[in-house]
DNA sequence: AAGTCGTGGCC
DNA sequence: TGGCCAAGACT
């Protein structure tokens, strides 16, 4: 429903109590439905634990926002635990060398995180005594907390009744106010109905609540209306046709590159390099690569961006999916000679522990090793 | 401000 | 099977 609905003349005043108390109600509805519905999350601390007195650390909080930016809680979830296992505060995680970082970090993506957490947890180590700043300002000054992760961790770690934005809550809104403006013009406005929604009681819970929601009923696919506690409220299932909000503008389809990976091998070792530490997979360990642009390389062109002189012979290829766009890596086998290597910065490293490459070229190298792993 | 930046699961 | 998409940030 919209303010505009309210066919009577009614003084403003008057207007805002009935809008004030709908959203009073909405709030408890949702609130009640999470305590009874909250997902058990590794680093959630759920509401029974909290009315015990348990409170959510900062660390893990800001760790579990971090891994979970453009990704999935499954894929997410193992990070988490052995992050936490193995750096179990900010100070320990802060004094860890990058290349251990970025190697624990391998597989998850978007590995600009990895970077800027590793930033953050210095800054926070080194600029504030090891404590995390415990106001939504202060938090978006950190490397890596965009508007999102500021206001999760101002909410959920601090209590305080900021605006939680996300897919989800982007999603429930539309949703709820059959918001037929497409993605992403639209989230100015998703932004704004969602801070209407926001009040001074339990801002961590409610913020949990409202992507609970969103990502056991109210889902992208297929939202169960039927397990809704807002249906009541919700303009888009009142017009009949939920699942079709959020509107989105058509994207632009993904180009295809290509590029040649080499395998160089020594014994049990394959050459390794690490990128660069901007861009693309940027700091990550990686196989030698020619550079990825629209045409296929030749065989002679293969050969003379080659990393090393040796009997190159070619192993097949790969195809692997990113964001914006969709790359075939051809493969190129070799046993190496110590002094054939004409490029610099090789890191030899055994065939068995090539756990700290990004997926693209993990599944280059077993593709390529044909099982010799 | 529009592009860049990963990955795996899903239907 | 291929396009879609998930707790976005940075430039």
């Amino acid at each position: 429903m919209s303010l505009g609905d309210c066919a009577a003349p009614m003084a403003l005043e008057v207007m805002i109590a009935v809008w004030g108390g709908v959203n009073t109600a909405l709030r408890a509805q949702l609130l009640a439905w999470y305590d009874a519905n909250a997902r058990d999350l590794p680093w959630r601390v759920r509401p029974a634990a909290q009315a015990a007195g348990a409170k959510a650390d900062p660390y893990r909080v800001w760790l579990s926002e971090v891994m979970l930016q453009q990704t999935t809680v499954p894929h997410a979830t193992p990070y988490f635990l052995r992050f936490t296992a193995r750096w179990p505060t900010v100070g320990d995680l802060a004094a860890e060398a990058d290349g251990e970082v970025m190697a624990a970090w391998a597989g998850l993506g978007y590995y600009a995180r990895a970077r800027n957490l590793l930033a953050c947890a210095r800054a926070v180590a080194g600029e504030h005594g090891g404590i995390f700043p415990d106001t939504e300002d202060g938090l978006r000054a950190l490397p890596g907390l965009g508007p999102y992760t500021a206001a999760a961790v101002a909410a959920i770690a601090f209590g305080r009744p900021a605006n939680v934005v996300d897919g989800n809550v982007e999603r429930v809104m539309a949703r709820l106010f059959a918001v037929d403006q497409p993605l992403p013009d639209a989230k100015p406005e998703l932004k704004r109905l969602a801070a209407g929604l926001v009040g001074n009681e339990r801002p961590g819970d409610w913020a949990q609540a409202l992507m609970d929601l969103g990502a056991t009923v109210c889902r992208p696919k297929q939202p169960q209306c039927d397990r809704c506690p807002v249906a009541a409220h919700c303009a888009g299932l009142a017009g009949g046709e939920p699942e079709t909000y959020p509107r989105r503008t058509a994207k632009a389809e993904r180009p295809h590159r290509h590029g040649v990976a080499y395998i160089l091998t020594r014994g049990s070792e394959v050459a390794l390099v690490r990128r660069p530490p901007k861009g693309l997979l940027g700091g990550m360990l990686a196989l030698p690569s020619s550079d990825w642009r629209a045409a296929r390389w030749s065989e002679t062109e293969a050969m003379a961006a080659a990393p090393a002189m040796a009997d190159w012979r070619s192993v097949g290829e790969v195809e692997h999916g990113f964001t914006h766009f969709t790359l075939t890596l051809q493969l190129l086998r070799a046993e190496g000679e110590a002094d054939g290597v004409t490029q610099g910065g090789v890191i030899w490293s055994p065939r068995r522990d090539l756990d700290g490459l990004p997926s693209v070229f993990l599944k280059a190298a077993k593709a390529g090793l044909n099982g010799l792993l």
